[in-house]
DNA sequence: AATCCGAATTGATCTTGGTCAAGGCGCCGG
DNA sequence: CCGGCGCCTTGACCAAGATCAATTCGGATT
């Protein structure tokens, strides 16, 4: 746990202090933290009061749910230059809904919900950014609604393949997971098993070849044609 | 489609609207509209580029997505004095990530994002207010996900009934349903017939009693322990 | 290089909820 | 009072994905 501005200079550019005045910043960073974690070490719990928000500097934190059998449920990855827990600060009594972990050892940016609601309050500019930012998630948590509940674990897999193809081009494309077999599975809703299964269905079908972490999509419509051969 | 901003005296105390001046308001109001629908009408659907937010003044409105092959999952259903779509607006590229459908016929006030943006650029202290909201409807699909990937359709049952318990009490407790079967399976991503076995079975074990859209609970801690009994 | 250990894969089987089809019930109009 | 038309329920069967149980792979350590 080091106060370290120095190291700060990058957050500058964040889109969440995008407009700041010098002075704000100056205020939101002298009540931050930077704070290293180990691998497997939990940042906060689930329904913990939530006074902070944070952005990741290097490494990376998992969002995660438990049910009460003990089964985890990864709601998101975040790598360096992610916020969370930014939307936490506006509930009127403000506690954690999901769980925060370290996935390897990662240094973590803390900041005061309190002086950055104060920031909030006297630059409408902010406040709208912000809307937009908090709109672009929930968003994004309907669309992960609508595949959890209308489409198949095929689909969901290819969906997120798909996502991550660097756009533009039509020859063969290179993916390299930064996650974990598991890691993936989780935040897929299925089991290591059934991804394990998919892939190597998609490998089959000639849509990716499988080297590791590496994927290899020889044609971005093969891999989407996958969508309408398995409903 | 008529403009009647006689009818609209009850809006001024929506949580959209508090805090908002005299003037403030009736710049909205007189860029809003109040729209009658059928049953079955559609006000919008997905993708459609999102210039309106909405209040139901009365029936009832259903947010639904549709799979490719035609199934409908309903997201959310809307009685008298609740907003949707206030969200799209502040998105780069407002596109309605649902489509809204009148469930009955029924009675929606319309107004303008842009007219309400450009007010909310003038008043902090709404905007706060608004990100109080988002961050509320965020955390409503964050449990949503937890319930959809971590839980049974049991589970998923239960929880709604008792989110619906009159709270306080202890006695005998008594649920009206206002959506129909059909409707409520889809809003808890399952099929009627999954929905009317559950309720036969909470019903053996007498847990509830069903007398069609009347629910009785004759103890809530009974119900709860349905919980554990079905894993 | 040999070993070890957790992660990933594979196969066999099970479970939950979906699908399909057949009644039953309620409500409305005649 | 009687049909008829949706909606709901019930039953028999099915399928996607989970679970359980071996292997096998990979990469760190010695």
């Amino acid at each position: 746990m080091t106060n370290a501005l120095s190291d700060l200079a990058g957050l500058r550019g964040h889109h969440l202090f995008a407009g700041l005045s010098p002075q704000q910043m100056q205020r939101l960073l002298t009540a931050s933290h930077v704070d290293d974690y180990e691998a497997g070490q939990v940042l906060f719990d689930r329904g913990q009061p939530a006074q902070y928000f944070f952005i990741v500097l290097d490494g990376q934190v998992n969002l995660v749910l438990y049910s009460k059998a003990g089964e985890e449920k990864i709601v998101d990855i975040l790598g360096p230059g992610n916020s969370f827990a930014e939307a936490v600060m506006f509930m009127a009594a403000p506690g954690y809904p999901v769980s925060a972990v370290a996935a390897v050892r990662s240094q973590v940016v803390r900041f005061s919900s309190r002086e950055y609601l104060a920031i909030l309050r006297e630059s409408p500019e902010t406040c709208l950014r912000m809307l937009g930012h908090l709109s672009q998630r929930l968003h994004m948590r309907i669309r992960e609604i609508e595949y959890l509940t209308l489409e198949s674990a095929t689909h969901r897999l290819v969906r997120l393949l798909e996502g991550r193809l660097p756009s533009g081009d039509t020859g063969p494309l290179q993916i390299t997971l930064q996650e974990s077999r598991q890691e993936l599975a989780s935040r897929l809703s299925m089991k290591p098993e059934t991804l394990s299964r998919i892939l190597r269905h998609l490998s089959d079908a000639g849509a990716i070849e499988v080297h590791g972490r590496v994927l290899l999509v020889p044609d971005r419509m093969k891999l989407l044609a996958m969508l309408d051969s398995v409903p």
